[in-house]
DNA sequence: GCAACAACTGAAAACGCTTTCATATCAAAG
DNA sequence: CTTTGATATGAAAGCGTTTTCAGTTGTTGC
């Protein structure tokens, strides 16, 4: 007792309508008449049939879903954007494809290249870095790609961000004006462009604005996880510094917890401030001061993007950028 | 200029060989002769031929794409198994189709007849609550369904899961051995099986062992959310509790730093101990104790057990259960 | 009662691959 | 040489839809 599909022959056949109908009912073609819907609408449910999403994907050539490249699902800040994408995409009637890159610029290409072989769509990138390679993957592809939360220094990819270099500037500002004069820029490596090109650039304009001559002995240059920012507290202490910002909200709480449970008092003597405002930031104490970004939204905006794009429909701008605020919480004065 | 499609017609016509023959090279069968392989492995590569999945999962009725269903990304707990999921349905060749359920009855049925029209090979369900109308949906998916991190009162579709009965009567013993009389008892809906069914039994038994009265007013039924926790210190408080097991981490981060925030003394006044072991019993101060479960594993070995299945091999048994341990960290004496 | 046009409907050709079955080739054995 | 069993290969039938194009039916206006 094998299961037996039922196919739009059969209801064809039941319906002694012709399979082209059919397939108008279930597309919900208007050049039915209404006696001739109900009818078949009757038959598809008497047999249960259910329109396989394969076979109608060779034939349409779209598939309904798209691909989703994230680092690391774990992440609170990826995994955030992941959920904006997945609610939009879901209201547009598509399907995620979600894999985990590990920023592996091998696994990447690995994963791109299935992600197109299976038809997707469109794809949603997330990731610190875009390499040539990459670029070039996102260049022949017949998919829309567009960076989630990601930034390509050639800026040739659509994509959703929040302006990195002026909050960046912006935070630091603040500590600056809380009196510090050696403030530490701790994030994950200089290779990735949102790193060295967008929140370090900011980072110097606030150093500049305020006069302040930069200084490399403060960058720190690490790994984006709890541990690494917890074994930072002597190297933070050594360079002098007074505060930090820091580019990961994961990191900035092992920053933190390394500062106090080496009994610097946060913020009184040490204030961090972080960048993603994610959930976390919340349940450390003190509670972390914050870039905030519309994580959620990104997400969203960055699907809706897309599923313009995968409709070929005119969009004004390619590049988004979504507002950011900053919000004091207990780490900073 | 369209992009123009190569398919395996295109590449059978220039090797001068059949289609059969190129598919044969194509999926690795060993009856093609070296030479006639390699001739057609450089056409391939000359003409940058990429076989088209949907076409092959028309033919073969094999997609090589899972579907998995999430409560919410978001959430460290199910990410942790999604991650583990992954990275085994990678290894197997699998790619995944990721939806968020928000735990919603109707949007889970939904879901999963999307996942069924787009002929999944296979199925992992990760919710707190399987309905009557859910495990008639397994039934009739003619792809396996494997729980993950999930019970089934009904006990028939293969899982993986922890024994969520020992490890938390061996949890609030604990609790008890340190002088405890009025352990809390503080988790989500009672109406998922997970809480009334396996963690409330492993209470009572806690209980019972130490010959101590049942006593509901100790139970506390609330959101899985931080918000939810931390406003729970007054009642906690007023019921003369003294500790705490918490259902699940971030809704622990929370009634502990509600505690904290009230003056309490956590763990000399209170001592609270949690379900996950997440990063978060990490990341708060104190660090929480928590039951410690194999996240990742659980996710994985669920994928295991799922491609077992797919694959129509044999299973020795189809309900796994991990060890559990306890992490004392912390939050409790 | 008929032309003209709109509204419906059906036949059949794709879509790009896998797989079965028959045929062809070839080396070893007799 | 022929036979024989492996080993290689190709022809063609699906897989379950969508979609084009032609044809049929039904209305409306004169």
């Amino acid at each position: 007792m094998e299961k037996q599909t039922v196919t739009i022959y059969d209801v064809a056949r039941e319906a002694a309508v012709s399979m082209a109908t059919v397939s108008r009912v279930v597309n919900g073609n208007p050049n039915v008449k209404p006696a001739t819907r109900k009818k078949v609408l009757e038959v598809i449910d008497r047999l249960d049939y259910r329109p396989n999403a394969v076979a109608r994907g060779l034939a349409s050539k779209k598939t309904t879903t798209v691909g989703v490249i994230i680092p690391d699902v774990t992440n609170a800040y990826f995994s955030s954007l992941a959920r904006g994408i997945d609610d939009i995409a879901m209201m547009y009637k598509y399907n995620i494809i979600l894999t985990n890159s590990d920023e592996n610029g091998g696994k990447e290409v690995q994963v791109l290249n299935t992600l197109m072989a299976k038809q997707v769509d469109g794809i949603i990138f997330m990731g610190n870095q875009v390499t040539d390679e990459l670029r070039e993957e996102f260049r022949r592809s017949k998919a829309p790609v567009v960076l989630a939360g990601s930034v390509d220094e050639e800026k040739v990819q659509p994509s959703v961000n929040i302006d990195y270099v002026a909050a960046v500037a912006e935070a630091v500002k603040n500590l600056i004006d809380h009196g510090n004069q050696k403030v530490a820029f701790v994030s994950g490596s200089m290779d990735q462009a949102i790193n060295h090109d967008y929140r370090l650039k900011g980072y110097k304009k606030a150093l500049k604005d305020a006069g302040i001559a930069y200084d490399d002995k403060l960058v720190f240059e690490t790994d984006y996880t709890y541990k690494a920012g917890q074994s930072l507290e002597p190297a933070l202490s050594a360079a002098g510094a007074t505060a930090a910002f820091v580019g990961d909200d994961e990191l900035a709480a092992g920053v933190m917890n390394g500062l106090t449970d080496a009994g610097v008092k946060v913020p009184e003597e040490f204030e961090v401030i972080t960048s993603n405002d994610t959930k976390l930031t919340e349940l450390v104490r003190p509670k972390m001061s914050s870039i905030t970004q519309p994580l959620y939204d990104i997400g969203a905006v960055a699907m809706r993007l897309l599923t313009k794009l995968m409709n070929s429909e005119a969009v004004e701008e390619n590049t988004v950028i979504l507002p950011y605020g900053l919000m004091k919480r207990s780490s900073t004065k």
